[in-house]
DNA sequence: CACCTTATGACAACGCCGTTGACGCACTGG
DNA sequence: CCAGTGCGTCAACGGCGTTGTCATAAGGTG
């Protein structure tokens, strides 16, 4: 191979494809994030991609070094787009939780980048603005510095990870997610409360809990300790 | 294909393979460990189990429908191991921070395994023991049923996702995980108080937090919140 | 012990996947 | 308008999960 991915912007040629498209970094990513959109995650291969812009999927390899690489790209334009959408209201509980969700939200619309990116610190500029703007918004709230440093490390671990692990589960095929929902209807449902009576006493509540994701609930309790903990300083 | 897929005590003749072992369900759980400690998670593919084992690949699917129910036994193998060498003490806070904890720390003693299983829900023997000792701590401290299904779900996600998040850390390369850390903290370093005035007033502690999981501080806050909804509910 | 049934391991094949090296077309700089 | 080369295409490789078929040894039955 000629080994040469380029950045977009030094690109010198650019030849249509036989179906006429022509391709760019930018197109590339949009079409992975549309593919994921339309047809779920495991719609996302090179060789689905490739004929999605039709090209032939070796093309890709002029624009990432592997399937890893453009997956970064994706998470790079994931990033990018939730950060642009919100806005702080100035009051820290409910800055705090917009953000959260919208995190979490926007990460479970694209799965497949999400579960590559949670783990990964970037170090680039949208991370550290976002640093900036959470420790700003505890610290202005009147948190010691170590106390916002401590809470500030939970609520982006804590977001994170669930995100991560909300898509993880978005991410399996179809039919493992199904089956999922199954086991803790007919399995769980079904224990006697001889052998199980805790469950069995809880059966329609638990099936009920368990089909959403419990970020939500949370972040309630981690911003209500946090309030505590604020209460409990001022006093 | 004779859709047959037996539970391992039914099993009628275990017959040996060509190099001479005798498989069981317990046996090839225990190899998959085994090749995901030894060489990553990567190297769990039913092709590798096979050759580990010492029989064809295909043999396999006698005793699981597909990878993804060999992957659902490896899990729920886990959880057992970690239940296995827990003790209730009978104070429920004391015993979910225990619960966290340990499995917590088991899960990132097999970061590889824990990556992998972390999501999956398996309705087997191991995992709705848990559940039940879970929900049991709780409906015995007091909270009502929504109330401990509700914190039931968010300890045990909040636990699994931290765990796997942390995990994730420890399955990076070695190389590539100390050029981020490095490269995290020379950026952060390096910003002024004009552009980055929250980080660079709380620099030094946030080395030092960063540098550790933020897992005990969010159980910490999830148990406090959880005992303020007690006594809300007791009042 | 001999026989029959059948569970179970082996084999070969299918259709995916990511990735790469060789090739040559068409675009661009001169 | 020509030359050089950037980049899309083609073909192929090796690996993957999975399945249909076959053969063989285990184990009940007499």
């Amino acid at each position: 191979m000629s080994e040469r991915v380029v950045a977009d912007g030094e690109r010198r040629r650019r030849r249509p494809t036989k179906r006429g498209t022509v391709l760019s970094e930018e197109l590339i990513v949009e079409t992975a994030l549309r593919l994921i959109g339309e047809h779920g995650a495991a719609a996302l291969t090179v060789r689905r991609l490739g004929t999605a812009l039709g090209a032939d999927p070796s093309a890709l390899y002029r624009y990432f070094h592997d399937t890893d690489d453009l997956l970064l790209a994706v998470a790079d334009e994931l990033i990018g787009r939730t950060l642009r959408s919100w806005r702080a209201t100035g009051e820290w509980r409910a800055d705090l939780r917009s953000l959260g969700l919208r995190i979490h939200a926007d990460y479970q619309a694209h799965p497949q980048a999400a579960v590559l990116t949670c783990t990964r610190v970037t170090g680039r500029v949208h991370e550290m603005r976002s640093v900036e703007t959470i420790l700003g918004i505890l610290r202005g709230a009147g948190f010691p510095d170590a106390e916002a440093v401590r809470i500030y490390h939970v609520f982006v671990d804590q977001t994170l990870a669930f995100a991560a692990l909300d898509a993880t589960v978005l991410t399996l095929p179809r039919e493992s997610r199904t089956l999922e929902e199954r086991t803790w209807r007919e399995r769980y449902a079904r224990l006697g409360p001889d052998t199980h009576p805790q469950v069995a006493a809880t059966a329609p509540i638990l099936v009920a809990e368990m089909g959403r994701s419990a970020y939500p609930a949370a972040l309630e309790m981690m911003l209500a300790a946090a309030e505590a903990r604020l209460r409990h300083v001022r006093a």
